[in-house]
DNA sequence: CTTGAAAGACTAGTCGG
DNA sequence: CCGACTAGTCTTTCAAG
């Protein structure tokens, strides 16, 4: 993991339909070297995979939630993550510090859906209690910027 | 927007550099016609674009909070928006619902450079106060699951 | 890492339902 | 209007230097 590594992981970040010929360009390297390092990233892990943005307003996916979750007694990070899993509503969830155990990120087309998501997180055996706030606009939302 | 160009916004969920004519098999299409499709769905913009999942710990980002942003009076959300836009650890912003007035996705190196990111943030003269929380684990983190 | 070559993909143009 | 087909160009991917 070099600096051109970190250049060549930006360039994927900001198209990941570039072609191994351009980015070659952009860092100084042939087509093939250029591969081979997006190849190793790959296995190694730094680089998890490549994926599309897309507007969720686009596919009525607008309304969208984060939930503190409290839960009864002491619950293992794992078990929460197994429970949350299969729920599709939930696009992402940690383990926080402070009074609630975790946190969760809901996205779902409207406040009826995402009222039954919630529900169905607040019927989880593990949840004690759940305090929502509901989105109401994205202010801002960006890659991770990696390699600044 | 129909089912297939739902389902073609999944391929490409799953994996942005798939090339047309995979999609077109698992679509029923010819790589031209899939193209077009896709062409379009980034004209009107339900496709923003393609970027890379990079693992935020291998690259040495692996601390980040939320933080509850109070403002002082009234404050549009373009203005929030303005001021938070520069710094880099913003990895995402919201107005929400509740007493806070907005929420703050930040990530960042450690827990000094986490530290510094919340000063820059609550020596903004909009902000009032700040709550945060620290993210202890990632349980779960995953694309919007379009098209379901 | 680069070069070179073969296989395959991209994409514009054209035609048919 | 939308999709299939074809042909030229570019990309990918392997091997060898």
């Amino acid at each position: 993991m070099n600096p051109i590594d970190q250049r060549i992981v930006s360039c994927l970040v900001a198209n990941a339909r570039s072609s191994y010929a351009e980015i070659g360009k952009v860092v100084g390297l042939s087509a093939p070297a250029v591969k081979r390092r997006v190849d190793r990233l790959l296995e190694t892990g730094v680089l998890r995979g490549f994926t599309a943005v897309v507007d969720p307003e686009a596919l009525g996916w607008g309304t969208e939630a984060f939930v503190e979750v409290h839960c009864r007694g002491n619950v293992s990070p794992a078990r929460i993550r197994a429970r949350l899993e299969p729920l599709p509503e939930v696009v992402a969830a940690y383990t926080v510090t402070g009074a609630a155990d975790a946190i969760v990120h809901l996205r779902a087309a409207d406040i009826g859906q995402l009222e039954t998501a919630l529900e169905r997180v607040r019927g989880l055996e593990i949840v004690d209690r759940t305090v929502s706030t509901v989105v109401l606009s994205r202010l801002l939302e960006r890659p991770p910027t990696p390699g600044t």
